[in-house]
RNA sequence: GGGUCGUUAGCUCAGUCGGUAGAGCACCGGGCUUUUAACCCGUUGGUCCUGGGUUCGAGCCCCAGACGGCCCA
């Protein structure tokens, strides 16, 4: 929605402009479909034939006679605001010269007047990384000789306006390139609009022959400008760009256009998304898309949002984790499958939690969690190979190396380490009861020796764990979908990967017996009932597809933004989800 | 949830002891035909986050709240 209403136009030149705007639009969508270029639908289509500048494609007395309609009246508005204060466009502009917004405003207005508002005729043909990959090392003579023609497009982020020559520099989504503009070239009537309707922020079209400046920048001699969108709002500050975190979370949009490295940022994190999906493509695994949407939330400890469903009547739960229904397509015969896709969990927002967040899970049938710790280890380094090109990454100022085997503890041995507790100390749950107390963590009635050994890891270990290491061996009483250890009753084959003292990935071998989970989900149901907003649903449905057999299997989950963090050297999930969740600002509710 | 720091022009930020609210960029006017965050000259622009309080007087002090950053849980 506009904030406020356009300035109304002039009636004559509207109607004028509405009568252009339905000829050239008749003019040339015929041929365009003619042409076949429904497919191709790319950032920059080539071969449209002097596609330059058709909002203005009555170049004779049309064009003259408006742009004379126009230039008086802009005359007569300031010196009027100031001398005489009579006329009434010039009160209007005078009321107005002061605001940047209304400025542009007016702008617009004239814009509009003339049919040439949000033009889309325009194409372009040359992103500005190409053309300085193809000839920024051309000299300048030898760039003249060639008379090498461009077709630029992108947003205004310089000016530079020196009389009766510019240099802007337009910025598409490739990078920056600058164009010369000289009123010789250009024509009287286009250098007096570059000068007086542009802005900084708004998006130009620029053709015209490659050139170097004295200084050997590569520029776009411009032969044609054209305007093709107003902006209405100025861009933040030029050199200190956007640096309210508010701001740039709030109004991404803002964000990119400023800062170059947000927007490399969520390029790393694309790139890291299709490496994973190659990696797991080529092991023969099928992507698959499970239900967001649960009638009984469960695959993770955590408490769920809720939904209704009004056709139904009933009450849905967005998913906390997809485990459970990738493992019933497991049952159903696909062997390996894996899904890239959300979360979403009820629980406080930190610099590590957003409500929402992006996990791959993954399931491979005869498979155990010491396979996955394998293939783990070669999807992270595959994945750092392809993005930063190496082994190693820094990470909050620390080298952080995925060269060198990860290596395998048991939580009790790292417990043991950290804390200088005997490990075998810590088998005795009284004993662990008592140093969990000793070290402050609130210890709630119904937890077992399993979850004090968690909570002591989570408080005193996991922190510290810089360098990639898995952690193995976690308590049943804490992994109701694992495999319990065949040697340690008390333990499963579960693991977890940290870095950076952060949790990366999740992963074990399944629990398939279905008497079994059945006695788990019971004793989770008992927690609930005692209290525990975070433990497990009895899954029915789910324990009937276990009853029908399900392969031994191995299944992983790995944290997407908590990777993307490592890959970016980004210390808040807020810097790698494009629209983090944020407190609302109040709005229109009292 | 607790602690702590912050919120001033469109943006980036100053603001002394409580006494007329500032700079740079952007914008507006003027100059400038190879500039580089162009430059030079002249203007304009404020809900000092909100609401109370203290005071002759509050951007500044006190209280409450909103939003954000960081630390802790």
């Amino acid at each position: 929605m506009p904030e406020r209403a356009l300035p109304a136009p002039e009636p004559g030149s509207s109607l004028q402009a509405v009568a252009r705007q339905a000829l050239r639009t008749r003019t040339r969508q015929a041929p365009r479909r003619t042409a076949g270029h429904r497919g191709c639908q790319g950032g920059h289509r080539l071969g449209q034939p002097d596609p330059l500048l058709r909002p203005r494609p009555v170049t004779g007395q049309g064009s003259a006679h408006r742009r004379g309609a126009l230039r008086p009246r802009q005359r007569a508005g300031r010196g009027s605001g100031r001398v005489h204060g009579s006329k009434p466009e010039g009160r209007r502009m005078s009321d107005d010269s002061r605001n940047e917004a209304e400025q542009r405003r007016r702008k617009l207005g004239e814009l509009r007047r003339r049919g040439e508002a949000y033009p889309n005729t325009f194409r372009r043909e040359d992103l500005a990384v190409d053309l300085a990959s193809a000839y920024g090392d051309m000299s300048k003579e030898a760039l003249a000789e060639a008379g090498v023609e461009a077709t630029v497009a992108g947003r205004v982020m310089l000016r530079r306006v020196m009389g009766k020559a510019s240099f802007i520099t337009l910025e598409d989504s490739s990078g920056r390139i600058q164009c010369y503009v000289r009123r010789d070239d250009v024509g009287e009537d286009a250098y007096a609009d570059f000068r007086n309707l542009w802005d900084l922020g708004d998006i130009a079209g620029v053709r015209g022959t490659l050139m170097k400046t004295n200084t050997g920048e590569l520029t776009v001699h411009a032969r044609k400008v054209g305007l093709l969108v107003k902006s209405l709002k100025p861009l933040p500050e030029k050199h200190h760009g956007l640096a309210d975190r508010e701001l740039r979370y709030r109004q991404r949009h803002l964000d990119l256009i400023v800062n170059e490295e947000s927007r490399q940022v969520f390029r790393t994190r694309a790139r890291l998304v299709t490496a994973m999906r190659r990696f797991f493509d080529e092991r023969g695994y099928l992507e698959v898309e499970t239900p967001m949407m649960h009638p009984i939330p469960g695959g993770a400890a955590a408490r769920p949002f809720v939904t209704h469903h009004n056709a139904l009547d009933t009450d849905l739960y967005l998913r906390v984790a997809p485990e459970l229904y990738l493992k019933r397509l497991v049952v159903g015969g696909f062997e390996r499958v894996y899904e890239i896709n959300r979360c979403f969990r009820n629980e406080g927002l930190s610099s590590r939690h957003n409500p929402e967040f992006t996990t791959v899970e993954f399931y491979q049938a005869f498979a155990d969690y010491v396979d996955l710790m394998d293939l783990t280890e070669e999807l992270l380094r595959e994945l750092l190979r392809d993005i930063v090109g190496g082994t190693t990454l820094t990470f909050e100022g620390r080298e952080i190396d995925f060269g060198p085997a990860i290596p395998r503890r048991r939580m009790t041995n790292a417990v043991a380490t950290e804390t200088g507790i005997a490990e075998d100390d810590l088998m005795s749950e009284a004993r662990l009861g008592e140093v969990a107390r000793g070290m402050n963590i609130p210890v709630e009635p119904g937890w077992g020796w399993g979850r004090l050994l968690l909570e002591i890891f989570e408080a005193r270990v996991e922190a510290n764990l810089i360098a990639p290491t898995f952690i193995t061996h976690y308590p049943v009483e804490v992994s109701p979908l694992a495999r319990k250890n065949a040697e340690y009753p008390r333990l499963t084959d579960r693991f977890e990967l940290f870095v950076a003292g952060r949790e990366i990935a999740n992963g074990f071998s399944e629990l398939n017996d279905p008497v079994e989970q059945a006695e788990r989900f019971a004793r989770q149901s008992e927690l609930k009932d005692r209290g525990d907003l975070e433990a497990m649903h009895y899954d029915n449905d789910f324990l009937g597809a276990l009853e029908h057999g399900m392969p031994p299997t191995a299944g992983e989950g790995i944290g997407v933004d908590r990777l993307t963090m490592l890959l970016t050297d980004s210390s808040t999930i807020r810097d790698v989800v494009l629209f983090p969740q944020l407190r609302g600002t109040g709005g229109d509710e009292s």
